[in-house]
DNA sequence: TATGAATGAGGTTTCATTCAT
DNA sequence: GATGAATGAAACCTCATTCAT
């Protein structure tokens, strides 16, 4: 019977609880969850069926914000190289601006919470952009290494880079520059 | 003069803590951590005044260790490039071969419990390190960049690669060399 | 709108409080007192946020409990001294009769754990016997002092006389009589 | 066999005891009394059986320190009136004087840790004011009332006025005096 | 469907007292 | 006798989840 009612409360339980957890942890009351996102506490399990549920709806929804966010742009270009570039800037901006869902992703990643088939849809939203590195190392130094192995290579220096655009925002451009650099010095 | 407080108790604690916590997350319960320490629940507070000194004080422990695996070597070798490669593929293998140990860490890195001061403690356990990443780096590619910013990459860097040798234990010495190709190409 | 807070309950949980402070100090167990009352241990939370607030109601409960005792009487009297006579004989009897309340209140008062503006309250409850002693003792040996100070002795020859009358019942009519005499004395 | 040996740490615990209960009320650890009196944490059970010994053995003493100081003076006077004046002087500047020792006996003497003995013996300290008031009240309003009571109505007495005395000390001279009048307009 | 009171297991920490040293 | 580590029973309070309204 499809899902309960209004998605607009959905929406604010995920939201909140965003909020919530990167201030708190995974810790954060569903009683605080719920009344931040006002609504009353019971409801949130006609929402969610627990606690569980939802951090693994949360963590979908999170990965397919950053999909959206990095993969949908007004710019486009035609070498690889560029376009791989753009992804870079939309992907790396968007965690430093978006601080607590960065933070709040990073805890869910680290949880056992986390179920595998969670995981595997996460890493889906993102498949463009797998492909697209797939395309650009063919002929780099990665070349005989596992697709995935590349993605969590860029991953991980994405996550260094941001942790440093953040805390020098004054030099954020040249923090981000310097990562993808860095990255394409890693697959080409 | 009374029972001394016994050093063995108190690894015993920082042991057990680790493991629980590598399985449980850090909610994992005192009074568990102390049973299968093999002391009372209570004594677990003289030896630590409560859990978050525990927190910290295993976060040194670890990061101590770490630093012990990774910088006293039998070998030694007098190009950097050859030193790097050894610190690396030690710190590497002990952080595959230690799983709890690495898994709490990062749950501990990830916490608010743990203050600065102790992550400053932490860092200088691996100043060797850093100060040969410094060297090595001073002619390359991120000759520009400031030296912490290098050192995180060199974590990241770690880390990935470490996943993929515990995925993939067969192959894992090429894992190893691979992630060193990269960081190599990374900062020279 | 779901189960409305019962006043029953709040109202079992004051009681219960009372009744095992009076015999077990105020370390009686927020734990002993919900089951007591009939409740369990985590509702009473629900009606007292926690163990001071609680201690704070009850005792704005019980000064409010005296002063509907020792104000609102069937007898009325034109003249002040007789009017007093009445205050005093309805509160020290109800004093005497509701020992378990006056022990606690006692113990409450002593104690930290009321804050000033329960003692505030508290007093203001018991306003019309202070403007009653006001008036008595305009001309009397005490014009001079500050209410609060009479209200205060008069406080503590109430509470020496119910001592008596306790410790001696059958003659309680008589000490309540000699009490009052003692006190007409001192602001007389 | 005797108390232990030393008298110095003896009293060393009752004084801090003293100190430590005015400010956090009986439950203050008798590891932290034993710690600021300078001795370790199990040695204070060799002085004292238990905690609640402790507590009778402090309730004697300060009994004893204030029947001192009331009782044993350098003004002596020849009638009664004016010899009571003394004792009370004496007896109303010392509790102001003393706080925490008054504030830890009022808690002691509300407890039920007090046994009857200990109350019996506290009382004994005090037995030359007693047969003072005795003397005095023979003509007076109260002479038909045992003396027990009327030394409590005394002892009631004392407190409210030192309570006034220690909130306004700069008229602390006249609260004395305005309580010692009261108490003879209720004995005389 | 929405509400929020009710539940009670579980968590951290305290503390009087004991006893090995 | 002195020490202080060891003990473990409580104590207070939190919280995911249920269910009466």
């Amino acid at each position: 019977m499809a899902r309960p009612k209004s998605d607009d409360k959905r929406k604010a339980i995920l939201t909140t609880a965003c909020h919530l957890i990167s201030q708190q942890g995974l810790s954060a009351p569903t009683a605080q969850i719920a009344k931040e996102a006002g609504i009353s506490s019971g409801s949130l399990f006609t929402y969610f069926e627990n606690k569980n549920v939802l951090f693994n709806e949360l963590y979908i929804e999170l990965k397919g914000e950053i999909a959206q966010a990095t993969l949908s742009s007004d710019q486009i270009s035609n070498t690889p190289s560029e376009q791989l570039y753009i992804f870079w800037k939309n992907l790396t901006y968007w965690l430093m601006r978006n601080h607590s869902k960065t933070k709040t992703l990073q805890l869910l990643n680290n949880s056992d919470d986390i179920n595998d088939t969670t995981r595997k849809t996460g890493e889906q939203s993102m498949a463009k952009l797998a492909s697209l590195i797939d395309e650009v190392r063919q002929i780099g130094a990665m070349k005989e290494s596992p697709l995935s192995m590349v993605v969590a290579y860029m991953e991980s220096l994405v996550h260094t880079t941001v942790d440093f655009m953040s805390k020098d925002v004054a030099n954020s451009e040249e923090h981000c520059k310097t990562g993808f650099k860095a990255l394409w010095r890693v697959i080409r």
